[in-house]
DNA sequence: AACACTAACTAACGCTCGTTAGCATGAGCG
DNA sequence: CGCTCATGCTAACGAGCGTTAGTTAGTGTT
């Protein structure tokens, strides 16, 4: 007993939807607390055939949390070629990045930092030193200022953690479609970044 | 089969090791990855003695969420109060209490801060409402400071998500013993929340 | 027309979980 | 000495977990 027409396209269509309720689901719950039921419910299929689109539960939140990193540290580069020379120009390129890539990917950002211990050891290491990259790219950025004379700083770790770490944040309380729109809050977040480091406002 | 001589003190010292264990595990491997048998091989007893001394995991959870909600309170009432008048002065007392509590008291920030979605409804709801009452504390205190003419900020309640967001972040990272001392973090973190609202440096 | 592939289904397996029941032991106290 | 209480133990329960096996229906290709 089949649906008469289920598929509108190609079965493409319901990979989609396992990921799609996946980042919704861990995000909300939580990875440990999502179950497969719960999973398969949100997709509309049972939850046996989740198994026709990938490998395992693990699989799923390690494809998450790595694809994650790697869009950020994507983003970095791209923020870093866009901007030039200028170091405070670099910061808040980079800054924005950071940001804008939190609001509009909350669901993933959110998985990608709280889901860290959920993931067996291997990727997790993985994922901690592309962690540990993009950090690094953040205090190159900021030492590369001080270099130039042109931020003062008591300590370029803490502070590229500070910055960084208030970018995760926003992915905890930032809504689409709230009052603040993206442009808004990353605009914001490049001038504290800037403030952070000492840099003369502009 | 008993041990001959198995309590150095009254029987409090194995519920006192019972939350000491929880905080460790909960926070190192996660609520929902630690099992009761974990917990009571931690504490080295079988995991049904574990009921002698909390009600249920649940409980447990909640009494560690709650504490640390409450802690963090207290101290940020603490810090005004110890402060006086000076907008620039109470920023960073509230912003040191702040950091101080999240590396002397890790674990706790870290559990309350990433199990959120593990607390039942109600104890969930309790907690977010102090939460805000938290980050209302932070918010009035900036916009003060504002009003005062002494800070200059694009948004009151941006800028006290990112001050507590980098405070948050803290908890993650900082190793008691390391290279950084509570107090060099503490001020580190005062002199960029001041730098955030604007305030010139002293 | 025959075949292979995709993706869905039902059923069930083996395991682990939080928790409870029932019992034993030793300390504190009258 | 004997009672009570705190605190430990072993055994087990019912539920729920991720996953596998085996099957079936539709789709596209030769």
């Amino acid at each position: 007993m089949r649906d008469v027409s289920p598929e509108p396209g190609p079965g493409r269509r319901t990979s989609a939807a396992v990921r799609e309720a996946a980042l919704t689901l861990f995000a909300e719950r939580g990875y440990e607390l999502t179950t497969m039921r719960h999973l398969a419910e949100a997709v509309g299929i049972q939850a046996a055939s989740l198994y026709n689109h990938i490998p395992s539960k693990q699989a799923l939140l390690v494809e998450i949390t790595h694809g994650t990193m790697d869009a950020l540290l994507r983003g970095l580069r791209e923020a870093k070629r866009r901007a030039g020379p200028d170091p405070a120009d670099r910061l808040v390129a980079a800054t924005e990045a950071h940001v804008r890539f939190h609001c509009e990917h909350r669901r993933e950002a959110f998985i990608g930092n709280r889901e860290i211990s959920s993931l067996e050891p291997g990727p997790r290491q993985e994922l901690l030193d592309k962690r540990r990259r993009y950090e690094h790219g953040f205090r190159r950025l900021i030492q590369d200022g001080v270099r130039a004379g042109r931020f003062s700083v008591r300590s370029p770790k803490l502070t590229s953690f500070a910055i960084l770490e208030m970018g995760i944040g926003v992915a905890t309380w930032f809504r689409e479609g709230g009052p603040l729109s993206v442009d808004a809050v990353a605009a914001v977040h490049g001038e504290l970044a800037l403030r952070m480091v000492g840099a003369p406002d502009r």
